[in-house]
DNA sequence: ATATAAATTTAGATGCATCTAAATTATATT
DNA sequence: AATATAATTTAGATGCATCTAAATTTATAT
């Protein structure tokens, strides 16, 4: 039986793996859950027992196929609840990160698959985030980062890669949403920042913001 | 900030003085929780410096206003999840205790109180049991044990006192649920014991049975 | 009233998850 | 290649919640 911290470690070495690709290092984790190396390291050493990270000593982890399912696991319940929260609780998507992070470690199959049902199965979080299915599968994504657009194209919003209310909030005032039609008007070669309309109107975003938002082109 | 364990310290001595009145022993408290009483008494000992209990060694404990206040918290968030999984996953009365013992300790005061709402502010759970509003004061009930119940009386079911899947097995098996109509046909002076009509067909129900079944008489 | 039994508390350990400070290993620089 | 710097691990603590074994206090029974 795996605990708060154990899922909380695999679900970062399973967030920072789909970036960096390969093995994940100490100081990463660290900074992730601002914790200390020291701690991350104690921590690594006990999950490499319990077979769910591979690991070697100053090498970096990755994840077991064992430590991959249960990372995904975690992730399919954080954000099935997301979904229960902004859909049946009237949550806004700003709220919902921190309650689906004590929800998302609650422990009974049965809840989790009849949660997914009464919700109707759905494919994606609040955020956009894709939704595993009961065996692990994520549904498939050609969504790209608004800042590797070209000017003049179109498409829309599907996700966002942050949760933090002060980034969400920040949408909401510039009135992006999940759906939200967008198009690339120009690119500033100096500092990468975007003017892009926005359901039709012209604005102006940074390009951190335009790497945390998905776009599929239309 | 109160820990899971403190919680579960709290609810069970909330519910003990809810039998025997006065204060609550250690020896009772360990009972309950299926601990050793040198446990508890580190525990109460750290309740005490939190002011949430009044604590005078080898003296038993009751709550303060304050533990007291935490205590129906945690029921309510407890009841409330309990309604929500077995009205709307459609999980048995039976199914759901070990369930809502994980999420009732999850802290969100929007979360609760927008269940609540979600739920339409029910007065029972699933076993009958008081729903504490968000001020924490319970719905009147003049529910009695159905063992106290005299030859003749007609009355129907409002509440279990127990949430054990052995007993709500038994009681599915014998066909009692909340709202069921009973009759009580005969009590057997040696064991206590009570000849029943259950929806018109005649029962034989223990003591011990007949205790956790509570009983509004028409 | 005093001995015995029962209940309760203390002392000293353990496992978990974390920390700081020190030591070790890897990497980058000249 | 030698050394400085950065990353990582180990050593030794701490707080929480628990345990066993021993000591202490309260209750009970002759």
């Amino acid at each position: 039986m795996s605990t708060k911290a154990e899922e909380n470690y695999l679900k970062t070495i399973f967030k920072l793996s789909e970036k960096d690709m390969d093995t994940v290092s100490t100081n990463a984790i660290a900074e992730e859950l601002e914790t200390k190396p020291s701690s991350v390291s104690d921590m690594l050493k006990k999950l490499s027992e319990k077979k769910l990270i591979n690991y070697v000593k100053y090498q970096g982890v990755s994840l077991t196929p064992l430590g991959h399912r249960l990372a995904v696991h975690v992730i399919r319940k954080h954000r099935l609840w997301e979904v229960f929260l902004v859909s049946h609780l009237n949550f806004k998507w700003d709220e919902v990160h921190d309650i689906a992070e004590q929800l998302e470690h609650i422990k009974s199959k049965a809840l989790v698959n009849r949660l997914d049902a009464f919700l109707n199965f759905p494919s994606y979080d609040p955020h956009g985030d894709p939704i595993p299915n009961e065996n692990g599968s994520f549904p498939k994504s050609t969504a790209v980062p608004l800042n590797l657009l070209k000017v003049k194209t179109k498409g829309k919003v599907v996700a966002v890669e942050r949760d933090e209310p002060s980034f969400l909030n920040y949408l909401d005032k510039i009135q992006v949403s999940i759906g939200t039609h967008v198009e690339i008007v120009d690119v500033n070669d100096f500092d990468h920042s975007i003017d892009v309309k926005i359901n039709g109107t012209l604005t102006h975003i940074s390009l951190e913001v335009a790497q945390n938002i998905l776009i599929s082109i239309l």
